[in-house]
DNA sequence: AATGAATGAGAATTCATTCAT
DNA sequence: TATGAATGAATTCTCATTCAT
């Protein structure tokens, strides 16, 4: 007997791997619906168009980062840790999931809607406050310094270990490697102490 | 008498506009050919193909940002004159050319040649070397503190002007307003110092 | 209940008759379309270009017409008979598939591929051999003289029996007017005697 | 100085060469007239179109071809000699145009008008009268047998002949090689009487 | 007469979406 | 629900032809 598959679910998983891997053009219907194992037309039975599946995939990956980013970073413990975790969860995500990181963090393409700009932007203010609030706390615990202005703080933390996994990618052969987070800590704990 | 004209320039102009604005799969050769005033074939005496086009139009603005960074940052000044004046470069050119940018800062999209991909790495690098030099000199001065790591500070830097420049022109409805470069560079001043 | 259609058989057809008519170029898949009673797109389901098409078409009509030929012609039978079998088989074939008979006949045409062509000259050969074996079979039985070269023999059959057909169709008005294969029949007799 | 060049005639060169090599599709105006040496436009100036002068270019080719063959063999000689001549004369042009031979021979093709193929067909009937005449002549000097049809003697001598070549070119690697005449003449000897 | 840059109609091909089964 | 054959809109690219110089 099988058991009761949640084909939604199935068509969402099925649409990160390839859009991740083609990119929204490149991937099509017929890709996803194969790696999902179900035909072409099943898709439209869950959702209306491939806009749609991508806005919806976008949403999910989204979300779903964030959710485990701020679920794992609400334990007390240092800024040091917090940023290494911060650190570690970002880089194992990029590694994974490089070209829909870009997507996402760069809430760039013409392929989204206002709406789902607007969302977008949203997560990554989400984001900007979370370790916003990493930083403040710092500073209430003396570990960062008082005079910083915490909002520019805060996305350059996140920008500056996103392009330090990037950089760190790219110039390797092999994605699989560990890439190991201490160094762009260690910088981002003086940058800010 | 007719002026004469550089039908190559004004397409490769009419490209960057075009595939700023909607992205490689949006936009159409047709778009482009209208945009230079041109028709549609004629795109085709000058690239052979809607890649090559795409292809040199990366090429002609990376290398046209970057030679233009990297002159006007030669010249002698103090580390936060040239940080400003790095944050007010980039930013003008973010403003401008946001979806282009994107593409161009983190070296992505299935659209480019390994080659292509190659050469935006290296672009890349050569800012990291430039901004690495402004370090390594601001250390020499004193003004950069000594026990950090140079290459993360440097991609740091870049990443943290990028995003504090995305961040302003998304949060506003107007990007042709002016955004101050001074809070982002206090920033970095700090964290460096 | 809708009878199963073979789609491709339906395509193959539409596309004998239209490049026959045609020619390669001339044709356009949207004319083969509308002639199999299909959407253009179909077409691509069920070959992967115009070119595999027209391979296709190629070698099921040859296929076809020779396998045709040589099984009507296996029976035992007079010499006259055999040649009034082959010419009337090779005219009705000329009369209804005019140009796509000189493109096989020729083996011409620098649309297929290399291993089409060898195809193409493959089944020509398998003519000349069982025209060939006529002859030879034809000298056993004392119907044809002994000392001509048989190779050169089986090409002129099929040459002459070519060039009256071609030369009686493009003389005449109406095509759909029986052509008298005997006094071609005739004189190649008198020349095999 | 520059002699006076027939620039209409070094068109017509060009177009015999390329439309060979490449068939009428595959060859460009561009291609014929680099070949002539010529700039695009100027081809214009002496043809009004495409269709136009590759009609021109059929049209010379045959004359000269017939011309030249009815020219040599016009002069007293044996019946075999005449054949000799007559294959020699043909082999020679088929090995170096073929395509075009095939073109020419089978008055087929789609891109010629009605007219012009009705030029094909009397050029081809003259052949048929020229070779017609050469048997008569050999009946009335008793080297060819009285009892057959004289044209369709004709033709198949042309048939034959033409077959004879094609299978020989198309079975040998180098198409530069000489062929012997003599087999096919043999064997047309020998039928004929 | 000669040029060759510019034009734009036309054709192959792809793929999101529909719908009969 | 699920399927996948069929559709046809949309896009790239080619090249005969024109025309300003």
């Amino acid at each position: 007997m099988a058991e009761p598959k949640d084909r939604k679910m199935d068509i969402l998983q099925a649409a990160i791997k390839v859009f991740s891997e083609k990119g929204f053009h490149e991937a099509t219907i017929e890709d996803i619906a194969a790696e999902a194992k179900i035909a072409k037309g099943t898709t439209y039975l869950y959702f209306s168009s491939k806009n749609e599946l991508f806005e919806e995939m976008i949403r999910y990956s989204i979300t779903q980062y964030h959710d485990n980013i701020i679920e794992k970073l609400s334990c007390e413990m240092s800024l040091k840790n917090k940023l290494l975790l911060l650190a570690e969860l970002h880089g194992r995500f990029i590694a994974e999931r490089i070209d829909l990181a870009q997507m996402i963090i760069n809430s760039q393409s013409t392929l989204v809607s206002k709406q789902m700009k607007y969302m977008m932007l949203e997560q990554k203010e989400r984001m900007y406050t979370l370790v916003g609030k990493i930083i403040e706390d710092g500073i209430t615990k003396g570990e960062v310094r008082a005079d910083i202005d915490k909002e520019i703080a805060a996305l350059s933390v996140i920008g500056t270990i996103n392009d330090y996994y990037i950089r760190k990618i790219f110039n390797k052969n092999n994605r699989k490697q560990h890439i190991e987070p201490m160094p762009v800590v260690d910088f981002l704990i003086k940058a800010l102490s």
